[in-house]
DNA sequence: CTGGATGCCTGGGAGC
DNA sequence: TGCTCCCAGGCATCCA
């Protein structure tokens, strides 16, 4: 599922394609292509175009051609970009860049819940991201308090709205709510601007770290050189309903909310109270693998240190 | 206007 | 072994 760090570490392995010139691209099912409107799908591909940006908001990439034209990627839950893999296609693949270096760059997705959106100008491209909320990496208290603080919604749903904050999908929801001691469920609109404050740091510092280790690998996700992220490997409460929290040792347990399985220490994040471990002197050993912890290819890996 | 619910889509795992 | 069922979830859209 790419969040964020996922498609920030996508953003950075596909700099090798900068200054090159997309000699031909192909549309292998055209309903990923959303939007369309006037252009024709070459163009609206960037047939033609030199590559002289490559940029993020949240989740959302952005090829951008010369010509000023762009192409919004959004991967979904299990969209790849992969680069070099020209034929034969995998399986779900959905369109094809060729460069004129020889490089290829595919687009493929099990799943369809990504596609590719055709702006005609960097103007429409700032109006677009206009929509969305703050760079989760830059996410200030401030912000979050404005954008959400009025809401009556839980916290945890507020974090997933991109015009909120842009980025946090369930998983990194879930892993800043823990570190910053706040219970998923706690109404936006009874937190009081110190929660705010600590969910704004955890945020910050959850997806930071998790650029750092290459974004999360539970199945799909790969960068565009096919290697896995280590992310996954520093969650504290995704995916651990049931099993002991590695902070207290009481069992994380798991609920339905805003239509999305939700993990969550009921003694680390209690409903009304504050249980943060940011600036805590524990707060490196919160952050830190346990001996013996392995990824999700099952490879023994060491303690990530910060 | 706000916020909750639904549907899209496929691979993989659980259960029988 | 092979079948069915259900779940994963970002986002647009609909509805109360």
């Amino acid at each position: 599922m790419p969040e964020l760090p996922e498609v920030e570490t996508l953003r950075r392995t596909l700099t090798p394609l900068l200054g090159l010139r997309v000699t031909r691209a192909h549309l292998l099912r055209p309903d990923i292509l959303l939007s369309p409107s006037t252009h024709t799908a070459p163009t609206a591909m960037l047939q033609g175009d030199r590559l002289t940006a490559i940029d993020r908001r949240g989740k959302q990439l952005a090829l951008i051609g010369a010509s000023g034209r762009a192409l919004v990627i959004q991967l979904g839950m299990s969209g790849q970009l992969l680069l070099g893999a020209d034929s034969p296609h995998p399986s779900h693949t959905h369109a094809v860049w060729h460069f004129d270096s020889g490089a290829a760059l595919l687009f493929r997705d099990p799943r369809r819940f990504g596609g590719l959106t055709s702006l005609p100008s960097l103007d429409a491209l700032i109006a677009r991201w206009h929509t969305l909320g703050p760079d989760g990496l830059n996410i200030r208290t401030p912000e979050l308090i404005v954008r959400a603080g009025a809401s009556r919604r839980a916290v945890k749903a507020a974090l997933l709205d991109q015009s909120v904050l842009a980025g946090v999908g369930n998983i990194y929801a879930d892993e800043s709510l823990f570190l910053a001691g706040v219970h998923p469920a706690a109404r936006c609109d009874r937190l009081k601007p110190e929660a705010w404050a600590r969910i704004a740091e955890a945020i910050r510092l959850v997806l930071a770290r998790a650029v750092e280790a290459r974004g999360s690998t539970l199945r799909d996700y790969r960068d565009a050189s096919g290697a896995p992220g280590a992310a996954q490997n520093l969650h504290r409460v995704y995916g651990r309903a049931g099993l002991p929290c590695l902070t207290c040792t009481r069992i994380i347990r798991s609920m339905m909310l805003a239509q999305r399985t939700t993990c969550f220490c009921p003694h680390c994040q209690p409903v009304r109270g504050k249980r943060s471990f940011l600036g805590a002197p524990s707060f490196a050993a919160v952050l830190r693998v346990p001996r013996g912890h392995t990824d999700a290819a099952g490879t023994p890996s060491g303690p990530f240190r910060f």
